[in-house]
Parts: C-alpha cells; structure tokens; sequence
DNA sequence: TGCCAGGCCTGTC
DNA sequence: GACAGGCATGGC
C-alpha cells in the first residue's frame, strides 16, 4: 500500500539522522526504511509532498498485542505515520515557545528547520538509550541492529519479496565484524521486552552490549515483571515519571529524560553546546545545566535541545556525520 | 596504539 | 554534595 501526504515544515532526513532513532536507513534510491512496530516503512520526501509505502503483516509472528490488529486502510496507515513523525502538530507554534531572545536556538531552528521529534515506541526508546552509554552513535546503532536481527522476528517472506529490487537481503548472515553493513539492515522488529527479559546475559554481550548488557536484561525484567509501567508513564507528572524511569538500572537522569520523549536530556553534547553557547568562561556543573535548560527553554525543552544537539554536531570541529552511510 | 564515546554507579573524602 | 574511577567494546 503506498500514500502520499502534503507537509510543511517538514524535513524527513533531519528528522531521521538527527540522532533521536537509530533504526532508519536510508537507501540508495533516497528512500528511508525501517521496521516499525510490526509494520514494514518506507518513505520518501519531495519537496512538499511525502511518500508513504507500507506492507502489513511484514513479520513472520506480529507481536499479540502489536500492530496486526491496527487499520490497515490507507486513510489509517497514514494517520499513524502522521503521528509517529508528529506532522499533526504545528512546528511553528513550537517553535514560537522557544526563547525570543535566544539568538545561537534560533541559529540551529533555522539551519535545521524541519526537525520534528519524533514518537517512538517507549520501551524502543529506552532500550536505546540504555544502550548508548559511552557508546559513539555509530557504535549505537549496531547495537541495536545486533538487538534486532537476533532477537526480532525477522520479515515474513512475502513481505520481503514485495520489497523492491535489491532490497530483499536474502543473506542474513554478515561477517560479525562488519557492523556498518549490519547497522544497515533494518528487516527485523525491535524485540520485544519480554524477548530481552527472557535472554540471557551472554546472548546480550554477544551483541556487543559490553557492561550495558546486564542494565539492559535487569531493566527488561522490572518491566516485564509489572515493576515498572512504561506505558503509565505519559499519564505521570515529569517529576513521578522521572522517579519511575530512575528505578531501573543503568538508568540515570539524561537516559530517563530521553525516555520521556526528550522532554530535557543534557547529554555530553548539548552540555557542551549549553556551556559553549550560554556560560563561556564560567563554571557551571551538569545539574546547574540541566537546571538551567528545564528552566530556559519551556514547555518543549526536549524540541529546542534537539535542535541544540544536531547543531552541535554538525558544526564542531571533527564533525562527523551521525549515521553511518547506508550505501554501504 | 591509545583515546574516547548521546552515562551510570560506587566508593571516598 | 562533589568528585574520581571503573565498567566493555570498537571506531578512528
């Protein structure tokens, strides 16, 4: 099935390789893939106008209580996509609730117009994050490909033979060393909670999750285990769903933060651009920073830091772009 | 070869 | 409360 949908201020590829998913890829032909959920997909953007194309029942075993029970109507499929890419919202009223007299936020709003903070799926979300401690976001994306490929549930093989030409990666097996390649390859779900839950430590530090693995498989448990409701959380205040997140291993303040949609991640690279840009040659401390930032930049601090963040990225010195090359 | 990475946790002072 | 060091692993 394939849509189209009109945008504006919309701008797929940043809001894909900004650094908030780690599970797109870009293909040769410009389209972008991914395994959503249980969904298979792609999208392209031409100027004003998105292009959708989707494949229902793309897993071999669609999770119970996952997507093949959804809509599958064009005007539906579209919906979702609307709403995963936070196109029903106005970026322009956004933006109007950042600081006006913040001229390096405004700098990055208009370098990076277009940037949208996506909704991802919670446990996805955090399962990343926990992941990506001192992991670079190359590195974190392998991860998570690693995660995906052994412990998803792989398409299902009509899905894959509706996959264009080329697409349809018949060979599963890569060489291990060869990550990038792995990284590319996005024809698995995420695997579920309870799929991690029930994995043991060494298949986890087979993907290469280093110390993260026993954070990870501890967090899933809790989850699994009704210990921690992730999906009570948007029902929370930011300050209950902090505490919740903070119960969970190898979760700290800025992974919990992520979790929560970006609500006020300071991380090593907005700290650097929040000192560089807000407090040259003064001292400040990572809490005063993250103070600063819940207090400064309103009601969508985690939108104004995304923003922070890709600019920081994409102009320091040594810049290196956040995704690795698809084209392999 | 050595440094460092979208942190977290623990021990020490 | 502040701070340092350890934790696994791989890209550069």
């Amino acid at each position: 099935m394939t849509g189209r949908i009109n945008v504006s201020d919309f701008d797929l590829a940043t809001t894909l390789e900004c650094g908030q998913a780690f599970r797109w890829r870009r293909a040769a032909d410009g389209w972008f893939e991914c395994v959503v959920g249980s969904e298979f997909w792609r999208m392209r953007q031409s100027g004003g106008v998105l292009e959708w194309d989707w494949s229902r029942e793309t897993l071999s075993r669609p999770a119970p209580n996952d997507e093949s029970s959804r809509e599958s109507g064009t005007h539906a499929v579209g919906a979702r996509l609307q709403h995963y890419l936070s196109l029903d919202v106005s970026l322009a009223r956004i933006i109007a609730t950042f600081p006006a007299d913040d001229e390096p936020l405004r700098a990055a709003v208009r370098k990076h117009w277009g940037l949208r903070v996506l909704r991802q799926e919670p446990w996805e979300c955090l399962a990343s994050f926990i992941a990506s401690s001192t992991k670079q976001i190359v590195q974190i994306r392998q991860i998570i490909a690693e995660l995906s490929n052994r412990f998803g549930e792989p398409l299902a093989d009509h899905g894959r033979a509706a996959l264009p030409r080329g697409h349809a990666d018949a060979e599963h097996r890569v060489p291990t060393n060869d990550l990038g390649r792995a990284a590319a390859r996005p024809y698995h779900s995420f695997p579920t909670v309870g799929v991690i839950a029930r994995a043991s430590i060494e298949e986890l530090r087979s993907c290469r999750l280093g110390f993260r693995a026993k954070n990870l498989l501890a967090a899933a448990r809790m989850i699994d285990s009704g210990k921690v409701d992730l999906h009570a959380l948007p029902s929370m205040e930011y300050e209950q769903a902090l505490e919740e997140l903070l119960k969970l291993p190898g979760v700290g303040e800025k992974i919990a933060n992520c979790a929560l949609l970006f609500s006020c991640p300071v991380d090593v690279w907005i700290e650097r651009a929040l000192r560089r840009l807000y407090f040259p040659r003064r001292t400040v401390t990572t809490r005063q920073l993250r103070e600063f930032a819940r207090s400064h930049f309103g009601p969508y601090a985690g939108w104004a830091q995304q923003y922070l963040f890709f600019n920081e990225r994409t102009t320091a010195r040594g810049q290196r772009p956040l995704t690795t090359n698809a084209r392999e």
